[in-house]
DNA sequence: CTTGACCCTGTAGCCGCTACAGGGTGCATA
DNA sequence: TATGCACCCTGTAGCGGCTACAGGGTCAAG
């Protein structure tokens, strides 16, 4: 018979509850039941959740892995649409990086104008109150 | 008479449902009530709102938020304090950098390993399927 | 026959908002 | 005076991606 919940969630690297998630959101099919109602696990769920979880620790969010898990189950169709999601991704983490490296130049910029002393005159809380201190945007989003 | 929250949230940049969750979660202090019981707010609460948004801007967190505006009311103390909470937040946006660097060094890898053609065949997928085709870690956290 | 590790369902919580629904207020205009 | 409209109020639920219970059932070993 097939692996149950643990088993499979250790072999993954996941946890059991994550495990259930996946079920009740529809990423990870149902697994047949025991007669103890335990779930009973095949390799093609290994398989299965052993792509989410790399996908996921590539950082693709729920919605992607959805629609790769549906590319991955045609394998004549064109690739196409795999490379559009997967560059749509890089760009977004590329995006991120971006937004991350000015906060951490101006987080820089703060923290090497604090001489120490007291709080009424720390650089970091007046530049924290001012955002015209600031050299770079570090925008929203 | 003071501001009403919809001048307030637009002076500072902010949505008035967010001014209302901070006054819920306490993170902005209470604003007196006109007759007709709409918020009034006080160039104090203006400047402790432009604050609160431009440490979000610039990534703290609410706790840390709740934290550099406590110091900030205590103009005496040393101000090693926030630059401890300043320099770990910094420190969590270069551990955020590095991991979304090895992500995209990864991702470009996949694709650029992807010459067209059927999914099938598609390097994308093979290597979701597979972490061991992975060159880094890209662990997890 | 009991212990203890595992499994089950269902629900609530985390963060930082955002988005309603369903009502009240206040000012301008007809 | 009525009506419209922009704004305000409270309360609650939802987002993503889990995580953590509570309160019970199952199963193998000793
Ligand atoms: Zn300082
Ligand atoms: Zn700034
Ligand atoms: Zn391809
Ligand atoms: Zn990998």
């Amino acid at each position: 018979m097939g692996l149950k919940i643990g088993e499979l969630a250790q072999a993954t690297g996941t946890k059991v509850e994550t495990v259930r998630y996946y079920e009740r959101i529809g990423l990870l099919p149902e697994a047949e039941r025991t007669s103890g109602n335990y779930r009973s696990y095949t390799p093609a769920h290994l398989d299965q959740l052993n792509f989410i979880r790399h996908a996921r620790r590539l950082g693709f969010d729920i919605a992607d892995i959805r629609s790769l898990l549906d590319l991955a189950d045609q394998p004549e169709r064109d690739c196409a649409e795999v490379d559009r999601i997967a560059s749509g991704h890089l760009q977004a983490v590329e995006d991120k990086i971006a937004r991350l490296v000015l906060l951490q130049e101006e987080l820089n910029r703060m923290i090497g104008q604090c001489r120490g002393g007291r709080v009424g005159n720390c650089r970091i809380i007046e530049t924290l109150a001012d955002h015209s201190l600031c050299r770079s945007d570090h925008a929203g989003g």
